[in-house]
DNA sequence: TCCATCTAGTTAACCGGTTAAAGCAACCAG
DNA sequence: CTGGTTGCTTTAACCGGTTAACTAGATGGA
């Protein structure tokens, strides 16, 4: 158990002072080629390396982006979305040349991870509603931009046009017949049922709810029902389940994330019920996973990548200009309706021709 | 623009010493309830974080473990076996309540990125030999847990026995009648054939050697070869093509990862070649993606959660005690055979008794 | 000769917390 | 009255780098 090497230790051995041995690291120019060398040659036969909270703390930069998640992390890589929006973050890293720290709730909060994180900004993900986070975050004096959570005028985000990607969905099913709608929700942590969501949930059922109302439907009306489930397979086998269970089957199931939908497809394919004959399906989010399964899912894609790259850039750009207010905070991504094959009109057999893929895109 | 708010701030206008208001937070226990409330009105009051770079410098500990990785993190988040990697590393961290800082090469070197990672431990992940590395982690003088790099035997590392599972695969391939095999290995960054491979790839290797030689075979017989492509589904398509074009077509291709066997199978496909009847194809790591495609791939499962999981124990482990040497530095892990679809005897017919799933562990 | 300039280094003041040790008052037992 | 104990708070020494400002000596042009 030795004692760590420093800076003055090194100094004292090659008789300069602390601050030449700093300027051997990081402006070798300043130091003439004897002087450098003796100090690098007196490091190596020290073991000397520099540490790097000291450095932060005298410079205020860590190079490094935190990323502040709403669950635990071996949770979020059980999640395809995840994947792709910390690639998109990834990318803007290498091209940054930061490092990327994972900041998980801390004793359940994320709250709590926020002054303990060593970081030069965050991107904050699936902050649904602000508990104080925001306040946290401005306290903390590090640029930090959310990322679907268009809480507030005057903080940066970035997000998707998640209502109307559900709208035009949505119409789509009327359109070619549907008035026997289920909507599948993935849970938001409220009760009180649909009125109380959050988060992008709230704006995707908004959307839902509006493009209803344009046949005169409400979440009341027979044959629409609004459910809340996990936000995973299983959570979709369920959702199926019940809605199959009631006496008012729903002749288009819509889930809000890619990952429902594939429960859906396995619990209908279980029970014998042909997707998208007696049933159509849809998702959210355009998961790799969602043009593998048969049938192919119709789903709602959303630039995933492009969304964590675009919030990293925007963070970056903020811990640059050192305090500039960025003028324009908001940015909004279109999203896509892809049809492919899990949806058809009601009641109608598989017409062949339904089954091509075509895509129509927002804005 | 407005300056941060320090403790000193906080400890003026509240009338006590910097050292109250570190109690305040720290140990409430320790203050009287009137001056606690006190400090921690004007605490929020004023907009008080604490600096996580001076708590770091003065604790020397951070609170964070640290991956270090052998690409930049855009391209390890495209890579499944790294997500399961994660996962078992992002359990450890929720059990012992860390966060993850992902730490890619800075300026393309591994080496350079050590110094500066503010961390309390480090898992090494990809490093396949020493170009100092080893070194730099020692001087940083925190502990450091290699994955799948048994360099040295005074450096703890959790692996798994790469060999015998190659082994045991080439063995299953020959009993059953494969005398003309092709190995298709990832690149390891080297050049001159398959004697220069390192790392996993190497033990690999060697393990399909080994296995070859119970048969008086080597990787110079007459149907044998060892080819390296890209570890992506595109150079899985690459190895197909090349092997397909030779005069004395493999009747067996035997990868080192499902992601090139997928992209084998891909190729096949393509090219309208039935496996198993026409070829076998074998992967390495059973991600989940191997048992979905079609034919379900036979592959070589390692426990990658596990292994993800182990070394970040390990290293906590290493953290917590002091610096006490830990006096079994290596751990190895089994992989096991698992016999799906895309294997069968050679020319043979399909053989429906051979898709039944077997598995057959090491050790 | 004198002053400006350049080079190679030094000095010392930070950065913002933590914590061992000490101080001080009040209380208590002998 | 004395010495010990308890409860609350302060003092001051760190942790290990960075960097603005300064010094000393050499060079050089007028």
């Amino acid at each position: 158990m030795k004692k760590r090497v420093t800076m003055q230790d090194v100094a004292e051995k090659a008789k300069v002072s602390k601050a030449s041995v700093s300027f051997a690291f990081n402006d070798p120019s300043r130091l003439s080629e004897p002087t450098l060398r003796r100090i690098m040659d007196i490091s190596q036969e020290l073991g000397y390396s520099s540490d790097p909270a000291a450095r932060m703390l005298r410079t205020r930069r860590t190079n490094s982006l935190g990323i502040l998640l709403p669950q635990q992390i071996h949770t979020i890589f059980e999640n395809p979305y995840y994947n792709q929006f910390l690639q998109g973050v990834g990318q803007t890293c290498h091209a940054e040349g930061f490092s990327l720290l994972l900041v998980p709730p801390l004793r359940g909060s994320m709250l709590k991870a926020i002054p303990t994180a060593a970081v030069d900004g965050f991107v904050v993900s699936g902050l649904e509603f602000d508990r104080g986070e925001v306040s946290a975050l401005s306290r903390r004096g590090v640029p930090f931009v959310l990322v679907d959570s268009e809480l507030r005028d005057d903080v940066p985000s970035v997000e998707i046009d998640d209502s109307e990607g559900v709208a035009e969905l949505v119409r789509h099913l009327l359109d070619i017949g549907h008035r026997k709608i289920a909507i599948v929700a993935f849970e938001t942590g409220t009760t009180g049922g649909y009125k109380n969501w959050r988060g992008p949930v709230r704006r995707r059922a908004d959307g839902a709810i509006a493009a209803l109302a344009s046949q005169g439907l409400t979440p009341e009306s027979d044959g629409i029902s609004l459910v809340e489930v996990a936000c995973t397979r299983a959570g979709g086998v369920a959702a199926f389940r019940e809605l199959w269970a009631r006496q008012d089957r729903p002749t288009a199931i819509v889930t809000f994330s890619d990952i429902i939908a594939l429960g859906v497809l396995d619990a209908a394919r279980e029970r014998g019920v042909s997707v998208p004959d007696e049933l159509s399906v849809t998702g959210f989010d355009d998961l790799p996973e969602a043009s593998w399964t048969f049938p192919a899912l119709t789903t709602i894609r959303q630039p995933i990548v492009t969304k964590g790259r675009l919030a990293a850039e925007y963070l970056v750009e903020a811990i640059g200009a050192q305090q500039a207010p960025p003028n324009r905070p908001h940015r909004r991504l279109p999203t896509a309706l892809l049809l492919r094959e899990s949806v058809a009109p009601p009641n109608a057999n598989l017409d062949p021709d339904s089954s091509r893929s075509v895509t129509r895109v927002n804005e």
